[in-house]
DNA sequence: TCATTATTACTGCTATAACAGCAAAAATAG
DNA sequence: CTATTTTTGCTGTTATAGCAGTAATAATGA
């Protein structure tokens, strides 16, 4: 699964065009970090994997049989 | 972002009627791990947030524009 | 081909997540 | 209500992700 997202992370990157440390600069973190995500050579923390993500405008979705009463009870208790 | 994460998981666990122990156990990691997700106090690493989706059944889901073509191409290379 | 530049891969040092152990708070029993 | 147990919250130490700098490889052009 983490290689898989490291893979997922080159592909998008290719097919937009940057090398490792546009993405790098883009996402605020260092080169390094963009090169281990790739090859899974050390386990990537959240917050980082979060920011390349986001560069790459890939949504993050959590699924589960109790997502849908999770979210029930987040929206009821904020409504716009 | 990662507070969603974190909140998504004390849910969960509260729901599989889990402590922070005994998900930590199953999840082979440290309590503290768990303490730490669920309270956004460190930035997870994705294996160990991974270990603890895992436990609780939680998919997780990587969406864009480009993910279709990215498949396509796995799946090309590997067949049943 | 051989330079030159661009990109990727790698390494040692620093910042921080994970852990074990302890303290505080909550729940349960008597 | 008090004692006991269970659960959560919090520390200092250890393991490891992130970073800056450098080397190696790939691409580009003369």
């Amino acid at each position: 699964m983490v290689e898989e997202i490291g893979s997922v992370i080159r592909f998008h990157r290719k097919k937009s065009g940057l090398t490792q440390l546009e993405l790098a600069k883009l996402a605020g973190i260092g080169k390094a970090a963009v090169y281990d995500m790739e090859h899974s050579t050390k386990s990537t923390r959240i917050d980082t994997l979060l920011k390349v993500l986001n560069v790459l405008n890939i949504k993050i979705i959590l699924e589960s049989p109790l997502m849908q009463i999770y979210e029930e009870q987040k929206t009821s208790t904020t409504p716009p």
